[in-house]
DNA sequence: GCACAGGTAGATT
DNA sequence: AATCTACCTGTG
């Protein structure tokens, strides 16, 4: 069975990867369907099927045979925002008067965040509450295969938020959801009775935006901002997960501040692209290039 | 066997 | 308004 991918062609005018900032932008949690096969990544997102690898210094990608290659470009333009200078961004976080965020930059740099597409970024994020990154994976692939449309390569997109209205709870349970079936369930009834609430939500400004996702059931304050700053480009919004808390009041000697505060301390020390110190700072903590024994 | 994992919502103080 | 606790399930 011959490969069911077009030629490795070489990606003009790519982001400024490093080996190290590919990987940690493609599987370091933005996104839960790049696997690493080889010498290369294997990613889908809307009906888009992509082969990545960094060789001799350069970023190649292949398209799936039977995929528009012109189309398939110009959505992995989006989803690496390409538009957006995240070298400049990097110069304005406040990384030369803190040592914690000039360890993670010096390590991450390239580091992006996605954009990927707002309605799967809010399905993933609904999967995510205390689950792995790996298990995360696992359903998300579960749930594709079982609900989401055919591929040009054969794989599974991810259902639509249309299908998993349809297909009820009970079959979510089966894909290994546990008590967050019942959250997409009724997330998924939520939105199919709301015709074009999730593309308005989208649009709206970022504090609207988030008060709207808090609206659904599942969605609280670290899921909602998951959403708006990987599916939205929205790069202020800075979630809070159980690392970020422990960096914040482990470096930055903030025992004892509840999470309002922190988020206060996060917009006013990193400014309004506050969501890309995160994920540095995200990324760093989970390789231990910030000391373990400052995290306890 | 049992604690714990990139949370949230509802109950209880 | 702050602090528990239940909720599923895979992994160590």
């Amino acid at each position: 069975m011959p490969s069911p991918f077009g030629p490795w062609q070489v990606w003009q005018d790519a982001p400024p990867f490093t080996a190290v900032s590919l990987v940690e932008t493609l599987d370091g949690g933005q996104a839960f369907r790049w696997r690493r096969s080889g010498d290369f990544f294997e990613g889908r997102w809307g009906r888009h099927v992509v082969r990545l690898r960094y060789a001799a210094g350069q970023l190649g990608y292949a398209v799936a045979e039977g995929s528009d290659t012109a189309t398939t470009e110009q959505a992995l333009r989006t989803y690496f925002a390409t538009g957006t200078d995240f070298e400049a961004l990097t110069e304005t976080l406040p990384w030369r008067s803190d040592p914690v965020l000039a360890a993670a930059v010096q390590h991450f740099r390239g580091l992006r965040i996605l954009r990927q597409p707002f309605s799967e970024t809010l399905f993933c994020f609904l999967c995510s509450s205390t689950k792995q990154i790996p298990q995360i994976k696992t359903i998300c692939e579960t749930v594709a295969r079982d609900l989401g449309e055919p591929l040009a390569d054969g794989s599974h997109a991810l259902p639509g938020w249309d299908a998993l209205a349809e297909c009820g709870e009970p079959r979510l349970r089966a894909a290994k959801l546990g008590y967050r079936a019942r959250y997409i369930h009724q997330t998924a009834r939520f939105l199919a009775s709301q015709p074009g609430w999730l593309e308005a939500t989208e649009a709206a400004p970022t504090e609207e935006a988030r008060a709207r996702l808090l609206e659904l059931p599942g969605v609280g304050r670290k899921i909602a901002d998951c959403v708006l700053l990987f599916g939205a480009g929205r790069l202020e919004a800075f979630p809070i997960d159980t690392w970020v808390e422990k960096i914040l009041t482990c470096a930055y000697q903030l025992q004892g501040w509840k999470l309002p505060q922190l988020q206060d301390f996060a917009r006013i020390h990193f400014g309004e692209t506050a969501g890309y110190a995160q994920q540095y700072l995200f990324a760093a903590a989970r390789a231990g290039v910030i000391a373990q024994h400052k995290l306890d």
